[in-house]
DNA sequence: GATGAATGAGCGTTCATTCAT
DNA sequence: AATGAATGAACGCTCATTCAT
């Protein structure tokens, strides 16, 4: 009530992760809020500025959790750990708002504010930092961390994303596969120092 | 011109590319290829069913691919390395298969036959293959070597996502991170023995 | 103009007669009222919400004259008489109206409300009615009075029927037909006295 | 298989039959007949002319069957009587195939041929032969026959009509009512003479 | 700040029909 | 006599968006 802007991103999220992008219209949005499909054109010029928002939103919302994650832990191996574990979290907590925020196609993309970009950035800075830290105490060895970095997320994405799109094997159990893919990632890491 | 079905693949699979899923229709596919919209249900009983024409095609080529990679080496080190520059490599030069085959979502692929998906699966078992075989040897430790396998095939899907998606920073070489995360993936097999 | 809603019940309603229920089109309506295809679903839920209340409204109507018919005659000969009469005028006055009413398949129909049925019903219940009070008065002998209704019923609307859909040999005048129809109707209920 | 032509026809009526004008489309009749629907372009100008000969055949077989009835009775009453028998019990027996002879919409009779009107036309003089025969025998007393033929032909039709589609209450037995109209109808043409 | 009315474009699909072979 | 390939028109319906109020 207080705020039908935010009333508007909050329903949208909710009507996101409920019923899926592909049945996200403004019509719902709007019947969904209990206004008018009209009154969401005054406070996002169209519906991609709308969904622009709602990454934004969902990227603040992995950040946080991120940052929980890091702040929760001093020494850098943990931290990366946690930061791994908050990352698959979020992302199979999150299915459908997971999607859009990493699979929306480059075009509908296109008019994506610059300083968004940054935002989602951020994200990757925190486990930068992980990394950078873990070698200056000698625990990892990572010669170009911020391609670490991009390595780890590639590989925990890849587990949310077979996840989320339900391609993983139903033999397989997914907290099993999220364990593994963790281990494997932090050991990675840690694997340069060894050798 | 020769084969109007061909041609409706072709065209469907660039669009796919080029414009998105949500874009996708049938009247879009026609104008690309020059025909009338109704021409297509020649060829193709529905959308659907073109839809999963193009996902075996995709699954069809990179099992080629793989299946290719995977003989050329004898040792389990060195095919495992070797499927995984495969696959990275199939899903970089095929944007478009790639995007249908492992991006979208099971809820708008729900007639999907059965027997296609067991064609998905056998990629995975050269992967596991290649497990096995190395842990016999004596080369890898995997005690559980389907869960390994699919921690593999997420860090190269991840890998490949990223890429396809155009998520990864510019400043981030593309063949720099797949050479790292090929290393770090391997390696990570590897290094069971270590411990 | 005044109003898009009647106008679109007028046109519907209109097009039924002229072109058959088979060639009611949601565009066509809209062509023939000068709106969009669009606009009519302001207005109405879909099609069949739209048919249903043309057929609300037909029986709204035959209900009211029958009502009427009734009303004028105390005397239960004279109002079974009324009552045919009425019946056949308002088909007869409202080819448009009789079709839907009576001639969509259920089927085409599935899901016509309930509570819409009753409406139909009781248009039935005065001609009952009028058959009752005439067998307590000793003018009729009806064992079973609905199925004499439905009898009459069935006349009634068979005459209106044929003339509505011109199967009617042109050399029969339409008016001696009803004549004859109305008389023949009566005089059956009077008759089982007689015997 | 002799006669692709009656192939076509037979086929036609049994889909019609079974499943209704609505879906009767000439890429059906093709795929039940086992021809391609070019192929029925041969034999028939268009889908108009099909269902025309349709209804031609259809009216021969009322024909047929009403000729039947009254050739088994010599008295006028018991032939009247037949007659309106048979007539009902084709009717319910071939609902769909009824509605096409009867219900289709004018304006798509428009091209249907003069020389089949008159077909269907005798099937109403074998009603009036049966009433003027009564009425030289002394057993009717019908002033004008060919209006009196009529309004018994109404009678029949209104109640093949609403059996067909399924308008009559259901606590009224379909059997009674069609017992009752027939007695109805044939007292109604004898009752003249009592008057 | 908010709305109801309205619209053009588009969707997947089916249809009767034509034409070259 | 028969066909496969092709098509334009139409269907019911949903969508994002605009505009006057």
């Amino acid at each position: 009530m207080a705020d039908l802007r935010s009333d508007i991103l909050d329903r949208a999220r909710h009507l996101l992760v409920t019923e899926g992008y592909a049945d996200l219209s403004m019509r719902r949005i709007a019947r969904a809020v209990g206004c008018s499909a009209t009154s969401i054109y005054l406070h996002f010029e169209n519906k991609d500025a709308l969904v622009h928002t709602l990454i934004d939103v969902g990227f603040e919302g992995l950040n946080t959790r991120l940052q929980e994650a890091a702040e929760a832990h001093v020494d850098p191996a943990g931290r990366l750990e946690a930061l791994a574990r908050a990352y698959v979290a979020f992302g199979r907590e999150n299915p459908e708002y997971y999607e859009v925020m990493f699979q929306l196609h480059p075009q509908r993309m296109a008019r994506y504010p610059v300083e968004a970009y940054r935002r989602a950035r951020r994200n990757l800075e925190l486990l930068e930092a992980a990394i950078v830290d873990g070698t200056a105490a000698g625990a990892f060895s990572a010669p170009a961390p911020e391609v670490t970095a991009h390595v780890m997320w590639a590989s925990m994405h890849g587990v949310v994303s077979l996840l989320v799109a339900q391609r993983v094997d139903v033999r397989i159990d997914a907290d099993a596969l999220v364990e593994a893919a963790v281990r494997h990632v932090v050991d990675g890491v840690r694997a340069g120092v060894a050798v």
